[in-house]
DNA sequence: GAAATATAATCATTTATATTCATGTTTTGT
DNA sequence: ACAAAACATGAATATAAATGATTATATTTC
């Protein structure tokens, strides 16, 4: 039987569409089990249920999908046609609300890190490695230009987690330290500053003071050190990259100021040596912040976490 | 706001599948047109009922998948990922629904036809041509071998039109005649009867006789010229298409029958002439079967018509 | 061949779900 | 400050879906 009939009008509801997922399982639940009967058992419904949403969709779409011979059900060719659809969209379906719920879990998404302290960078570069591999299924990106500031990227939904020198408490926003080092001013090994326990400020104004090309409110070196003291060196030379800049140091063509633990660390391959700044140095602090709202999201709070467990002084 | 909210143990309905085909034109909705508020009017619904729609699918799932900020929306990593998904499967649901009112409207299918009527062949491709010109999304299929005969096929559901000289008067088949013919004898037109009016059953004691290799009761041959008569041929050569046996005429290694029609395209080519079976001749109808049910498919009734349109005397 | 069993369809009723209506809250624009 | 616009909420209601009981029919079993 044929039934052509028009489904018009619907005053509610999401107008006309017809076929919706439940008549996908329905399909696929006749055919894996041969019946209606044993196909509602499979769906927890009763053998009525089935059969009158059935004939609801056949009715709707004007189409027999099930030829009924004596008490078994065949498909007919348009059955056969929905068959195939169903065997392939509705796995999909399943699947993309199984990631849905990983995101959920907060053990599926994206986690954009802004960077605020160019020396960071390699500190979180080590830290990634083993995040990534403990959250396999949460992809990290590292961003490092913000047209309004980090505070602002974080706040624009830019980016999700700000490492930064400079906390800001703000009731959206959650801080936490996550590293204390001391930061030094890096000499060559041969520089006449090198063997000494520390350097005043008015030693550098005879020096060529090299630097991150941010503004000098934001080098620890001005704004803890030298602006305190009413000292400017000699020149300010303004690199990019840690590694040029501790190459130029490692030449002797100036100075510059970074972590100790940074410096430690290429001390090994270049000619160069920390020094304290001031007789009792600087000391910092890197700062994760997020939206408060966001440490619901597990793999939030595990990448502090994780970071607090890599501290390096 | 992220709830973790177990969805479990539904007493009714098709247990615990969330996402459904409403969701994905949701989020389209929304993405498209900005707004709850736009989005509930074009699907023809209040923006309370959308908003309603969206925060159950939200709570469903646990996962935020829209920020709202201020009074606009924003996608979550979360809804990005479920307006991909909705935008790689709604268009297929919606194509798989137009297809299947396709099926409904009888524009879509495939129709398989049997044939019980060997030179009918000829005749069929003639028509099928056309016929799948005008019916670009009508598939046809022809087949020749049953093992339970033509009419089985025909109920068993395995063809879907049987081709036949012989209908079958049942309650749940149509038949319909389609063509009109003469069967003729065919014979050398060096051949002695090549010249004659008609021939008698007599005349062919002394022939070799090359048939289709069925039983002589399906050949009108012996059925309806011989058998009446008691009269037998001088030898019976079975072979399997027209061709070939049309050559075997022409080359004067037997006489076969054929419809007239037939024999006269093929007198074209070979030396070969049709008689007339007896003072009367034998006259025979092609008729067309389908089960009753179908006549209600487009493309199948209008299959019958092609056929009746093109016949051929 | 009769009885038992299995399956699907149907009907009336109950239950669940979706939508609306009325209203509240927040934000935006003037 | 005020009106307009946008989303959220709760209660009432309309719609849809599921159930339970029953009927009809075909297969299996004895």
């Amino acid at each position: 039987m044929i039934i052509f009939h028009e489904y018009m009008n619907p005053i509610h509801g999401f107008a006309m569409a017809i076929i919706d997922r439940t008549h996908l399982t329905m399909v696929l639940a006749i055919q894996e089990h041969g019946s209606l009967t044993a196909a509602a058992d499979a769906l927890h419904i009763t053998q009525s249920a089935l059969s009158h949403a059935l004939k609801k969709l056949e009715d709707q779409l004007g189409v027999t999908l099930f030829r009924r011979e004596s008490r078994k059900l065949f498909l007919t060719q348009a059955g056969e046609y929905l068959l195939s659809v169903a065997n392939r969209l509705e796995p999909q379906l399943a699947y993309a609300e199984d990631r849905l719920k990983q995101f959920a879990r907060g053990e599926r998404g994206n986690l954009r890190i802004g960077m605020e302290c160019h020396p960071c960078y390699q500190w979180l570069i080590k830290l990634v490695g083993p995040y990534l591999e403990s959250w396999p299924d949460v992809d990290v990106d590292v961003k490092q230009k913000f047209q309004f500031g980090g505070m602002g990227a974080l706040f624009g939904y830019e980016i999700d987690m700000l490492v930064t020198p400079d906390p800001l408490y703000k009731e959206e926003l959650h801080f936490e330290p996550v590293f204390d080092y001391e930061q030094v001013l890096v000499v060559n090994n041969k520089h006449r500053l090198a063997k000494t326990d520390y350097v005043n400020p008015e030693a550098l104004s005879d020096e060529v003071l090299i630097t991150y090309p941010v503004a000098k409110e934001r080098l620890d070196i001005f704004s803890l050190f030298l602006m305190p003291a009413g000292i400017a060196p000699k020149s300010h030379k303004l690199i990019e990259t840690t590694d040029v800049m501790l190459q130029m140091v490692a030449s002797g063509r100036g100075v510059t100021a970074l972590p100790r633990w940074l410096v430690e660390e290429y001390a090994e391959k270049l000619n160069i040596v920390p020094v304290r700044l001031g007789k009792k140095g600087v000391p910092k602090q890197i700062f994760v912040g997020v939206r408060k709202d966001d440490l619901a999201i597990r793999y939030i709070k595990d990448f502090i976490e994780f970071a607090k467990a890599r501290k390096k002084g």
